[in-house]
DNA sequence: CAGGCGTGGTG
DNA sequence: TCACCAAGCCT
């Protein structure tokens, strides 16, 4: 019997991804050293839903203005939402301040290594709970991402797409085609994901570039097109998040409170107007004052 | 668990 | 042009 006792279930799909990460990752900040497990903590917040090139800028900014959890912790919460600009779905601004407030009462202003510390905080998901550990620390997680989805459904379940939310079926795959290594699975994970963005994307699969097209399952196959309805197209044009974007940009450039009468001219529907705006507020992400007056939160 | 939550680039 | 997409989370 010449089989080891512990073969991992495609093991041959390791070291191809992983020599294609080598060779060409790109060179983001959170990839670097320096960037320590806060800097990759910030990108992963930052990434949730928003492209590399949008949180680039945004990213460096917002290190070089807070280094460390503890110096953002001491800021206003509105001061984070002011930070984040353009980025989109700001409430990840609200509860990144509000991870490194729990960071330095919690943990002595360093970020947990421990998944379950790390899915405690807000904002944090298993996604990014997995990430953080795996790529700041070296731990072995699946981390299961859109990418990752996307490239496991492909190579190993012979289909275009991913079903719309994980399933433990998913989560399963993801756990049997982990290297038993720690290093060797993080290093996985990060090429993994990397070839779904480079690589192996939604609209465009580049099979003459990608390093296991000679073992991917959906190829073989032929490439059978997804069956079954399209995914659920986001609107937005019109939308109460429309509004909200257009109330919070008014505040985040308003160096003093802004009456009422100013947020009024965003939006002529006055129903859905102040639907929005209580929105806001509800979510903690603008802060009424007397007099008909707004502002972002300072506490 | 389906739906809400921003924004800008792109085919 | 406009629908779709981009490293999810929360309720």
């Amino acid at each position: 019997m010449t089989a080891p006792t512990k073969t991992p279930t495609h093991p041959d799909l390791h070291e191809p991804v992983i020599d294609w990460f080598a060779e060409h990752a790109r060179d983001l900040p959170w990839r670097r050293p320096e960037a320590g497990p806060w800097g990759v903590m910030v990108s992963e917040f930052m990434l949730q839903q928003t492209p590399v090139s949008r949180v680039l800028p945004v990213y460096e900014q917002w290190l070089a203005r807070w280094p460390r959890p503890a110096d953002l912790a001491k800021e206003a919460p509105g001061e984070a939402v002011r930070a984040w600009g353009r980025l989109g779905y700001p409430r990840r601004a609200l509860r990144l301040h509000g991870a490194a407030v729990a960071i330095t009462e919690r943990h002595g202003g360093d970020v947990p290594t421990g998944h379950a510390q790390l899915l405690a905080l807000p904002g944090i998901g298993e996604y990014t709970a997995a990430a953080v550990a795996s790529f700041a620390y070296g731990q072995r997680h699946a981390v299961l991402d859109t990418n990752v989805r996307r490239v496991f459904a492909r190579a190993v379940g012979g289909v275009q797409y991913p079903p719309n939310a994980t399933t433990a079926a998913e989560r399963k795959m993801a756990r049997a085609l982990l290297p038993e290594e720690d290093e060797t699975a993080a290093k996985w994970a990060a090429a993994s994901m990397e070839l779904g963005a480079l690589v192996c994307t939604a609209k465009n699969e580049n099979c003459h570039r990608c390093p296991i097209a000679a073992m991917c399952a959906w190829r073989l196959a032929g490439k059978p097109p997804h069956e079954g309805p399209a995914r659920r197209g986001q609107t937005y044009a019109g939308t109460d998040r429309q509004v909200r974007g257009k109330l919070l940009a008014v505040l985040r450039e308003a160096v003093a409170p802004v009456p009422q009468a100013v947020l009024d001219r965003v939006w002529d529907e006055p129903v859905q107007r102040a639907r929005a705006l209580d929105g806001l507020v509800d979510d903690g992400l603008v802060e009424p004052l007397p007099g008909g007056l707004y502002r972002l939160p300072a506490s």
